[in-house]
DNA sequence: GGCTAAGCGAGACGGTACGTCTAGTCTTGGG
DNA sequence: CCCAAGACTAGACGTACCGTCTCGCTTAGCC
């Protein structure tokens, strides 16, 4: 709750009359980039709040005073940068926009934001206000597209009308996030495919021919 | 491969005729005792190295002559008690089978040990030797059975014969990885059935009616 | 310099016709008053400025535009307070006086004005804006009435004419800061009495037998 | 008292059996000499811990583990180097002993070990732990040696038989301190040469002529 | 009455040092 | 060669305070 009031998704326009010194937004900006910078060069673990600090050119309470701690800052740069981006493509049918929209979020989990998820997902095991953070900012507004895309595939009489959506959208992304952790083999263009595949045919309608 | 050397796995009958004193099984037995209890209780984060070496009433080296770092050690750790356990149970059909094994595992997920689990997930994502740990001597483990279950699903015509057998493993039990750690909703008995009828209808060779 | 323009001898009735909003006395008597009390209860050192300004109900800034530091305005709330008095009492001969003195300062010496002078004494040492500013408005004003003290003494016959008089002031009051300072013994009036004895019967004119 | 048992005066032949790895006397010896080094360049205040560690090579844990503050730091640091000097000259008579004493003291303090003995009673002034140690190990030393100086000279009738030697003691080496701190007036030869022969006047069996 | 200047409370700012903590290594004496 | 104990280097942590700066506002003298 402390973390959220301060996290990127706060509206920030709260009813306080604000008095004294307002906070810097360049100092923000400037922390949040050169956090990102800093994360990608060294990883999470070998980041220190000092040399984001330094980096910066800004003092360390100037971050505390904003985040709680290294987990919920790199929460905050990660979202600034990618948090709206990734939306469903626009196709003729809904299966084919989660099909594009599964093979971009893997394309995208093989880069550096892939190395930058696995780092939070990992860190939120150890801390429950980085990991509702990430639930709340990252797993959830990507589930409500998700679902919407589904409900649509329902409608096209792609999937039965039966489907558990939650459980859909679990069985169409756990994989891809299964193997972004725990590396059985590499996350690749053809295990997308496959997985989505062998999904839909479980989910469809009508079986139709393996193509 | 430094830490493999020394894991639990390793039959330490190695053909070194032991020069020297010979290293102390109790301690070693300490070590680990220690360390499991200490990480119930604060967690793995809050577990330090003096404290394990302490509460065993051991030296530090003693334990650093073993394994290489704190990750390794609870490995090893969770290993050593639980390690062999979570057998698929006999049934009659391997689709029973499997659908018990996938109940038993989230019942244990629900308790201390997943929590622990979590954690060497997390901290996995920042160290590939533990990642490699846990990946050969948890994860595979445990999809050679999965594995040998679902082929014996496919002869008993339970599933197609075309199926991916490592796609199918994923689409069983990533969810359940997903849901530990993601916590978008509880792991919940329900949630497992749910996950197992939805897989196994997009698997099996005949559509069934819904039951 | 910067300093002393503000210090409490400053009249303050500068030459310029003080365009804008004058500065408020509330303010400045405000500022004193939380810095004595805070002072004698937390020490010199555990005083902070944001302290003072907090209990004071005024912005730090209110403060750094009379006062330069911490020290001077310790320095400048203690003479506010403690500045004018300690004159020489008015008895029939000057040595009875220079004694009585004496015996008042080492009184004040034994109480929290005794713990202040110390803290700023010692502060001092690191500070020579402060070490000038004790000198010239703690010190100095004291030798000055000891001086016209010893030199009525002489012209009463009591000291000899040819004695030094800066020398004679260090030998009377030196060792009460020494004690003071560093501790040796108490500062008891015993030993004020014991070091005027001992220093008249240096000075005097005649040796006198001893009382 | 912890303090103590660290200082430099501790014999450090404690009945311990000393388990485990003994204290590096390389170590230690590398931050004293760091600190005094520094401590000349940069002055008391200035001087900080992460600096002192870095030029000695040494990580921080292992000042904290003998010190518990840079104060007991640099007074270690000051007594190893300076301690033991500073004797009392044999001369013929104990007066001229204690003359010349006195000098070489004042020569002493109007170099770089004045400022730091400066600082280091300045900082007593805050320090309850650091004013026992100042006292105990610089003052006293000195005090019991003038003590015998100035027995002999009464022994050697140059002075009474009745004279009270702490206050003795006091009045020839108060003003020195006073003037070091205060700075009325420096601290020259003449100055000392003043106060002595004002005391002896004081303090002697006959009255002299003055010289 | 409007203008300009400075002071006001509040609190954020860059910077620096603190003292604590842990990791993983090294060094004792003793088995 | 192992062991328990504990000191070692290294460096991040989060806190505290300093003295400055920046808001919106107030209070004065001057035009």
């Amino acid at each position: 709750m402390a973390k959220s009031k301060q996290s990127v998704s706060s509206t920030e326009s709260t009813a306080t009359p604000s008095r004294g010194r307002p906070r810097s937004a360049t100092a923000r900006q400037a922390i949040l980039d050169a956090t990102l910078e800093a994360v990608f060069i060294v990883g999470f673990r070998a980041l220190s709040m000092d040399a984001i600090a330094a980096a910066a050119g800004v003092g360390k309470m100037t971050i505390y005073r904003r985040w709680p701690n290294k987990a919920a800052l790199v929460m905050d740069a990660f979202l600034s940068k990618v948090g709206p981006t990734t939306a469903f493509p626009e196709t003729p049918t809904a299966l084919a926009s989660i099909h594009l929209q599964m093979r971009l979020q893997v394309k995208a989990f093989r880069g550096r934001y892939g190395r930058l998820i696995k780092s939070l997902l990992g860190e939120a095991q150890f801390d429950a206000e980085l990991a509702s953070a990430f639930r709340e900012q990252w797993i959830m507004p990507r589930r409500v597209l998700a679902r919407e895309a589904i409900e649509r595939a329902i409608r096209e009489k792609d999937f039965r009308a039966d489907v558990d959506v939650d459980v859909a959208i679990d069985m169409l992304y756990a994989p891809i996030y299964y193997r972004l952790q725990i590396g059985v083999a590499p996350l690749s263009e053809q295990y997308v495919d496959d997985v989505f595949e062998q999904v839909v045919q479980g989910l469809q309608v009508e079986r139709r021919k393996r193509v």
